[in-house]
DNA sequence: GTCTATAAAGTGATAGAC
DNA sequence: GTCTATCACTTTATAGAC
């Protein structure tokens, strides 16, 4: 009913969109169901957006996995190795069991866009991202305290998010937070020892 | 064109669904998709099927996940633990790269029925399955390596499955074998590392 | 700019002649 | 048993009155 500038419809829509796919998932995420979750008629979801596709390609680049990455971040610099990382995974983990429906719409994109030729290059992009963010993580650890992967880092990067993409699709599926736990606290000390001292010595700067 | 029993087209039809499937996706695979691809008009999809559900949970059932499981139940005896292992894991890698479409359609049917209450149970009987499977085999590799191994079986089993699923994932999105084969080889020493000699000995009967 | 109404193309499932 | 034809519904996207 109220008039509104493109910009800000097209912010109300995306927020909208948001909320459906992650209560409602990818399928269900049409423009009337999300034009009806922000309360608007169908017709205005073409004011802003061209196509379905567009929003959706709006909706993983610029909104979901920054959250993702995120979590997996949060690097506390104290204790050994293993601690530093065991909280870095911890913290993933618990976005994961905070908000699996997140996730679980991160899983359906990646198989939605696989067979569609439009969509296909946001599935490479969702693990280029994820490679690099962990990449990223391995490296800070790494340096704050003073150790060498004896892994080259890709190697070692694909692994971990292979791991935590694994136990997160399990996770989504079953729910069972206790083997899920239990799974996580056995993988964090096995990547902790694939790290060695460097030779300048276990303390950096 | 030619009368058939009833037994013979849902066999044609469940064929031609895993053919739509494999090569095309859950989302294509409809009942007309399907019907055309085994050369029969839509309307006979019903003789059959009660509804489309109905056929594709007798082919998430009956057919696929079979020939994953098998894939990694090829062990052979002879070599040390970690060559044990290793061949069966390259095993299943074999089909993995042999078949990345078939396996695509497996996290396809995984995220769809997620989302269907009709299909949901179809999810956790992947993920039970795969758990069973992967529990038996590292327990053959076990017994005829004749060791124990040092984390209970069923949270080596989930890390094994899951491992595998976030490795098979990330193939089928960056089809990059090189570095998929390069994670493969520095996983399976790091499990065959979780085995122990047991006090019986390490050679067994 | 905003809405109602509808077009055009899909879907699963069914009716009814043969 | 088999098929043609079609129903009832859903989807994205657009036309055109206001």
């Amino acid at each position: 009913m109220p008039r509104m500038s493109l910009e800000e419809r097209r912010s109300l829509l995306l927020d909208a969109a948001w909320r459906v796919l992650s209560t409602q998932g990818v399928q269900a995420a049409t423009t009337r169901a999300i034009c009806a979750e922000a309360q608007m008629p169908q017709s205005a979801f073409h004011y802003c957006f061209r196509s379905r596709h567009e929003l959706l390609r709006e909706v993983v680049v610029g909104l979901l996995p920054q959250q993702v990455e995120a979590s997996l971040s949060v690097v506390d610099g104290c204790g050994s190795i293993q601690k530093v990382l065991g909280k870095a995974l911890a913290s993933y983990w618990d976005h994961v069991e905070a908000e699996p429906l997140l996730h679980s719409v991160l899983y359906e994109i990646t198989t939605t866009a696989l067979r569609d030729p439009a969509l296909v290059d946001l599935a490479h992009m969702q693990y280029r991202r994820a490679h690099e963010s962990v990449s990223e993580v391995l490296q800070v650890i790494a340096e704050i305290r003073g150790v060498n992967w004896t892994l080259p880092l890709p190697v070692l990067a694909r692994m971990v998010v292979n791991v935590l993409d694994g136990m997160t699709l399990n996770y989504i599926v079953d729910r069972d937070s206790k083997a899920a736990r239990a799974a996580l606290d056995a993988f964090a000390p096995i990547i902790a020892g694939l790290a060695k001292p460097s030779r300048a010595g276990n303390r950096a700067k």
